[in-house]
DNA sequence: ATAATATATGAATATATGAACATATGAAAT
DNA sequence: ATTTCATATGTTCATATATTCATATATTAT
């Protein structure tokens, strides 16, 4: 739990970095919490965050292929779904610091 | 714990975002780091990390401003330290999801 | 085969961001 | 007062990023 005094190697910071990236981003965090209880299809997320179809899209490739979200085809509908339970953990210690920061 | 399927209000997905915003960067996790169990002078900061003054002293005004760190003046010496706890969680957290995704 | 629907992708544009450089500020020492 | 040292700040530049628009792909129905 604790680092002993020593910065984490170049690759480690650099992978903390991008993963922290990806939650910089008021789309992404939408489409997470969007996704967060249940699945839903690419249509049903871009309605429930208000934007288009395509911005919804291009945010879903990156989240997915930072694997904080899987997907799984029927027909021609695609649902998302979160990843693993982690990334919930992740929002959650997110919302506690802002609360934290009043 | 849970949100109960319902997105949070634009307001906190903008701070959540934000906040995790400046974790985003190798450079301010660098800082984080090499403050991490310690106070530092920006001078040690800069050369722990192998950046330059000024790039370092633009970080930390942006860490300041988010108060992730606190500042303590000493002469014409400036010693930063992580703000509370807290951060040391979001690293962690951080950590552990890297870690998870191999 | 063609049309309709759901999603993905590529290009273009606008904006944001980090680093470098030069310079400014503030504090201590001479 | 001036020099020196530690830090901060303003500006510029290059790069990264998100969104939009148009189009492509894939699947189902007719």
């Amino acid at each position: 739990m604790d680092n002993r005094g020593c910065i984490p190697n170049d690759k480690i910071i650099s992978l903390l970095a991008d993963a922290f990236k990806i939650f910089g981003d008021s789309t992404r965090i939408k489409i997470l919490y969007s996704i967060y209880d249940s699945e839903l299809c690419v249509y049903d997320i871009a309605n429930s965050i208000n934007m288009t179809q395509s911005a919804v899209s291009h945010q879903l490739s990156i989240l997915k292929n930072a694997r904080l979200v899987k997907s799984r085809k029927e027909g021609k509908t695609v649902f998302y779904s979160l990843d693993d339970s982690h990334i919930k953990s992740i929002l959650n210690v997110g919302l506690n610091h802002i609360e934290e920061k009043e």
